[in-house]
DNA sequence: TTTTGTGAACTAGTTCACAGCT
DNA sequence: AGCTGTGAACTAGTTCACAAAA
């Protein structure tokens, strides 16, 4: 029991929608720390993004409650609680898989340092790429060292980046390697087992969702 | 009336999880006429995704009646009527702002071009990018000539790659010069005028969202 | 018989509105 | 007075189940 929470459960039906606010929360709470605000209510941090107060008062009671009545939150305090929630209080080690274009752009992308990740290795299959490294000197194995690395670097997350084609085996190989967690930039369907989570990045997708809007006519919103 | 489709409406509240399934519906029509699969049930189809297969039915009925009752829908069929839905039956042309790692990476996915998309155009501020091109051959642009550039290029869709700082300066360029869908790849909220299309890839949220999975013990699905 | 298209039932997610703390 | 935490009301999205078509 860290702190008094009065929680709802360890993590009873938390849905997705809210993970992915809590993260944009804390983004939020970060640059309101920097520049030195101390206190916030949900109607100021809702207006931020468009979103409603109460949905913010609801995610975060999930959790705890972490506000006080007639003041609102303490921007440092329920930093410290995201972080926390989020599994961030502690560094997290990320391989990325496919050392393409692709690849090595995320591997190199400066946002996920910020938050505590740490990008220790890429896995390709192309001799003339394995030994070699990123621009910011993430090195790149072999794909069949995977299942050894994984342990020995102690790789949380996957980030996978490789051809459709290769997608379903590469994946399989991270499981084995006994990575739980997989965010996936590769098209198509893919399936994991049990207690593994997969979160899929589908870029052709997200642009055709665009084409759609603009041979709509680009009505509403 | 190009078809004899009895239409719900020209695009009346079609949401955008609709939209997305409808990309990838494509995408597996696409394997099944090259696999030389003529017709296809929605319970097939429902099966190479974890999807309901009333849901598919839905989904296409906002648009039309594309089946054929004990038959299911023709695979060549439905392709050509989805691509028409989703605005592939032209090619799109499109620009990447922002020629960082991600930027570059993005101008050169193979997976955009598949699908009708044209990558036509880079923009940058930096003095010793402009002029030089990515590995594909897509040429980098001065930022300040996205305006004129945009129109003579006729670009449809931007694609935002550029630090969060920046990101809603080059989105109001990028608005002024009138592109009315915006694929978003810079973190943060940024707004954005009606009658513009914008749609987010955090990157750093979808990260989180697996350190929360991690956190939380990885219970469920 | 098979499979669509769709109203009805259900489930999930959001917003309202207000009691209850500070 | 101000703002949280939360049940109740509402809205959106999914699945069921079946009549109607081929």
């Amino acid at each position: 029991m860290k702190s008094g929470n009065k929680r709802k459960a360890p993590s009873d039906q938390v849905s997705e929608l809210t993970t992915n606010r809590l993260s944009i929360y804390l983004r939020c709470l970060n640059r309101l720390e920097q520049a030195g605000v101390d206190t916030i209510s949900s109607q100021a941090l809702a207006e931020q993004f468009h979103l409603n107060a109460a949905q913010i008062r609801k995610d975060l009671a999930y959790f705890g409650e972490f506000g006080v009545r007639g003041v609102g939150y303490y921007v440092k305090d329920l930093k410290l609680h995201l972080r926390k929630i989020l599994g961030l209080d502690r560094k997290l080690r990320v391989a990325v898989l496919g050392a393409g274009n692709l690849g090595q752009a995320l591997a190199d992308y400066p946002g996920f340092g910020r938050e505590g990740f740490e990008i220790v290795a890429m896995f390709d299959t192309a001799a003339e790429k394995i030994g070699d490294q990123s621009r910011s000197g993430v090195p790149i194995y072999d794909i069949r060292d995977l299942k050894k690395m994984a342990r020995r670097e102690r790789i949380d997350i996957g980030v996978m980046a490789v051809p459709a084609e290769a997608a379903q085996s590469v994946l399989d190989m991270a499981v084995a390697a006994g990575v739980k967690a997989i965010l996936n930039f590769s098209p198509g369907a893919i399936k994991i087992p049990l207690g593994v989570k997969l979160k899929s990045v589908d870029l052709t997708v997200s642009l055709e969702s665009l084409s759609f809007y603009l041979a709509q006519g680009g009505e509403g919103e």
